[in-house]
DNA sequence: GTCGGGTATGTCAACGTTGTCCTATCGTTT
DNA sequence: AAACGATAGGACAACGTTGACATACCCGAC
């Protein structure tokens, strides 16, 4: 900057207005100062001016997997919003290990990102956060709440949305329904359980812990899990999938085995191709844009001051029938 | 950093050489230090750190669209490359358009990215990008090049790749093969039209401009054009879907007009589900994890100062067969 | 004629850190 | 006893920017 400035023979502060855009500049000054900036290339140096203003118009988002399309979609829609607004985002996946997402928390929030938009990792200590929170660092929560800490959260219907889709099956006639969630450590996982057993309980059907599986869908050693449920003695007639790893696992399981004929299939949460399948594949669909967008929202306005109390939002989920979800079970009457 | 100091009865500097772990510090000082850290929950400022230093420990990643998942499987491949080494990730998506893209990068490095990562928008502007490179940002492009610049680049075998995907298919007895690729003025996109184009020419296949698609495969919109293709007079007994958003539009459109029996069909770019659809769905496999985990690698070492000449580096792309590909055509021995 | 307010520019300190250079105290060697 | 290296810690400037404040001019109003 100083060497703009005496390239176009004016002070340092001429210059920063310039760049600023702020404060009396003449017109034919700002000419030659713009002339210089453009011959010398200069572009202002964001540290020295974060370091003043102590603001970095960055926000951090911090969730479990990138790779993950609820995830990968949900960054996108954080991404348009921030860069919307001129902010940058720092990004990383956690892992779903709380050591990781803490030192990533960590190094954000020490490189000064006004504020974080996180997917809790299950473990995840709430005295740390509640910690970065005391020390200013604005922060909403999604897809997960964390308990005890006072801050905005977007999440979905979890409850709600499974049960919904558990009363489907049953109305199509299922009493024995599987459920495949993720391990019971994770809150949407035991949401979804709840909400599955809500709707057993309300149609009055008797609820079988051993058609219940809670397990990380990670690898491919599930098969097990999945034969022995598949191989009760008194099989499910429908499985409910907990999440969409777990229906990819599930699916491509079924069509392994060339189970005949298929049972009902419902997912939590919609995934590409699952219209394209044979049957297309019913689910009950989120909508990670959307929890994107309002999450970044939300944060952006607290960022820039606002200190209404904190909001706890529901997002809707959207039951898609495509088929698998309308197998009829032995007791339909369709 | 000076409360610390005060706290601890000692001067600014020897915080500063607890915090950085460098110089000679007595044991005796390092503990009551160290306590006072603790106890004012200290963090080092990073800003002022980078200000005097010039270094951020972050890079940065531009690519098409987060919510791709190619990209972010590339994505995350590269986060963790980058979070082992303590490297900060900023991404953002270019959505395909250049000036955006040119915003992106602008911002990123005028915040001091030690690096990027880019995977160029069409028509961005090459005397731009090495504008940056002369600047002293270090860069990487993955999965397309940029005309004249040197600097490394991680691309896939598109042009092999595709040659192979049409010539598995011709071998299958295919003469009219249907190629759907996206614009014309996507890197990609060329190179695979010219690899299927290699393969037809090797045959001794005759082809046919009107089997040939070149467009963003963004909207629904393309319904159109892909019936045009279905229904000539001397139609395609064959469709090789340029990319997995191709792949996913044709798959769609085919089972929503019911059309049998199904072409043989074959993609470039591997998609989940891929295995599940009913034929499976034969694809030419990238490696986007690999793309990533390479570029960040490279990255990394130009920016700790390696200098080697640029490499320009070619992945292997891998044909898988599930079925669909390997649907006889009219003239097949099989 | 002088006062006030708008316009245009400059000076200086400060943001929080770290590199350079300096001083002081040891214990050990010459 | 002087000289030395190793250890321990301090003072100060500098990184590049911007806010607070000061200065100087011009124009119209009293």
């Amino acid at each position: 900057m100083s060497d703009v400035a005496a390239a176009s023979g004016v002070s340092l502060k001429t210059v920063s207005r310039v760049v600023n855009g702020v404060g009396y500049v003449s017109a034919e000054t700002l000419e030659t100062v713009q002339a210089a900036i453009e011959q010398l290339g200069f572009r202002r140096n964001e540290f020295a001016r974060q370091l003043r203003q102590g603001t970095t118009a960055t926000i951090g988002l911090v969730l479990e997997d990138v790779a993950d399309p609820f995830y990968s979609v949900l960054t996108r829609a954080v991404e348009d919003v921030a860069l919307s607004q001129d902010y940058l985002l720092l990004s990383a996946s956690s892992a779903e290990d709380a050591a990781r997402s803490r030192r990533i928390i960590e190094s954000f929030s020490s490189r000064g990102a006004d504020g974080l938009i996180i997917a809790p990792a299950r473990g995840t200590d709430p005295a740390f956060l509640q910690a970065e929170l005391d020390a200013g660092c604005s922060m909403v929560f999604v897809d997960r709440p964390v308990p005890g800490i006072r801050a905005d959260t977007v999440l979905a219907e979890n409850r709600g949305g499974a049960a919904r889709g558990a009363a489907h099956l049953i109305a199509h006639g299922h009493r024995r329904i599987a459920f495949f969630g993720d391990a019971a450590s994770v809150y949407t996982a035991t949401e979804r359980l709840a909400g599955y057993r809500d709707a057993l309980s309300a149609a009055g059907v008797e609820s079988d812990d051993e058609l219940v599986v809670m397990a990380v869908p990670h690898d491919e050693a599930n098969g097990a899990v999945i034969d022995a449920v598949l191989d009760l003695d008194d099989p499910p007639t429908a499985i409910f999938a907990g999440n969409n790893r777990w229906s990819v696992l599930l699916l491509r399981h079924l069509k392994a085995r060339g189970i005949r004929p298929l049972p009902a299939f419902l997912g939590f949460d919609d995934f590409e191709l699952g219209d394209v399948l044979d049957p297309g594949i019913t689910v009950i669909a989120q909508n990670p844009a959307a929890m994107g967008q309002l999450a970044a929202e939300l944060l952006l306005r607290r960022v820039s001051g606002d200190d209404r109390p904190t909001q706890h939002i529901q997002l809707e989920t959207r039951l898609i029938e495509r088929g698998s979800g309308e197998i009829a079970g032995p007791f339909s009457a369709c």
